[in-house]
DNA sequence: GGAATTGTTTACGACTTTTTTACACGGAAA
DNA sequence: TTTCCGTGTAAAAAAGTCGTAAACAATTCC
């Protein structure tokens, strides 16, 4: 089934963009770019992304922020280039969730020898185990990012989707309005928890059977939300 | 269920692997240790070893053959420690099978983010089940913030979760009213008692048989209040 | 450039939680 | 018995939170 691996690649310098480009299409991944931290969530979020390598040191924010926010919803493996060589950068890195750390400048035939050994691992642990979630009439595939309901299929925006991706994967646990916040809008929208009305309504309004009497998609009021999977 | 995680080491300088198994027992690992490659082969094969590391340099035989060998019955990550620094070497090795390579000398820091990060790794592959706390026909599940009686769900409100927590979290003792206004409301309430009564109330008719005649959550007249777990 | 989609913001009614008020109960001491 | 005091319930008022619709801005797509 996993024909070509999807690799992201966040880093600002074009330049270096392209090495990496190269390198892994010689690889035979497919390659998809960001060069800001908000755009690497973005496509990270919209799904069937099998490995992330970023880059610490880019200028719209830390990247520790995205590797926190990127565990929120995803396990994949995330490979951190970085010129940044003292060893607190890559403690805080690794235990952030990163799986591997690579220093600037790094010879080619390692990366590709890091990057295989992480998509080795990726395949070994259970990823053909179960990419699709089901909930009532509702039938998720958070690789391909698609979801039907009554077998129609659903549109979602990419907000939206992150929103059900991240709670999705941690059911029947509550995830409280600063963590779903943080991972999905970013640390400094922490206090705008309207957002979170607006989106779970509409979650409710697309994958609910009705939207007044929610039954996956629960509030607990003062704290946060809760995905209730099942029947 | 794995409480404390097993690793081997496999190094023949006594001196680097006193110096590991002290920073491993640090991380509350328990420690294997062997020497020559086929003595760590022989460890390694009677089970129950979460994480092996592997100095690259031993003196009777290829390390890569040890990988491959291993590789051959377990899927368990291999960390390799090495003083040879050519990219050929690490190449090699991830390629045979390993997870990681750290290139000698390295900051003890960066070793342990290094196998937290393995070990994160594979805990995940389990699913997680969290603690809970039972009492009579009351299941309590503090970290889903999950509370059910006779199977039923019931909602609690984010104070009277928080005082529930709190009486859970020292059962059999007595907590006074201070200590539980100052936890729950903030310092300056310890004198409003009249709080507590009201959620404890609150508690008892949720979750007690007989509100009237409490047998969990029990009343130190002028002390304060009692969790007695058990039945 | 214009249309469609998506994201952000605002406003307000409905609902939940917290706080406050009121009063009844029961044991201990006078 | 009466009078306290600390306690337990109920129900109110107050404060806070939530859900929805709709307008506006930004973005994307053709």
């Amino acid at each position: 089934m996993s024909d070509k691996p999807r690799v992201l690649i966040v880093e600002d310098e074009a330049q270096i963009r392209q090495f990496l480009r190269l390198a892994l299409a010689a690889e035979g991944c497919t390659v998809l770019e960001a060069s800001r931290l908000a755009d690497g969530l973005t496509l990270a979020g919209d799904g069937g992304v099998d490995l992330v390598l970023l880059d610490l040191g880019l200028p719209d924010g830390d990247g520790i922020d995205f590797i926190r926010a990127y565990r929120g919803w995803s396990d994949g493996p995330v490979l951190i280039l970085s010129a940044r060589t003292e060893e607190r950068h890559k403690i805080d890195a690794l235990d952030a969730g990163a799986d591997d750390y690579l220093t600037k400048p790094f010879g080619i035939g390692e990366l590709h020898a890091r990057v295989r050994a992480l998509m080795r691992r990726r395949a070994r642990s259970g990823v053909a185990a179960s990419p699709v979630v089901e909930f009532g009439e509702v039938v998720v595939d958070l690789a391909r990012r698609l979801v039907t309901r009554r077998g129609e299929p659903v549109r979602l925006t990419p907000i939206e989707f992150r929103l059900l991706a991240m709670m999705l994967a941690h059911p029947g646990q509550v995830l409280t309005q600063r963590k779903l916040l943080a991972d999905i809008w970013g640390p400094s929208y922490v206090e705008s928890s309207h957002y979170l009305r607006v989106y779970v309504g509409h979650l409710r309004q697309k994958l609910e059977d009705d939207p007044t009497q929610p039954r996956h998609f629960l509030t607990e009021t003062g704290v946060g939300y809760r995905f209730q999977p099942g029947s």
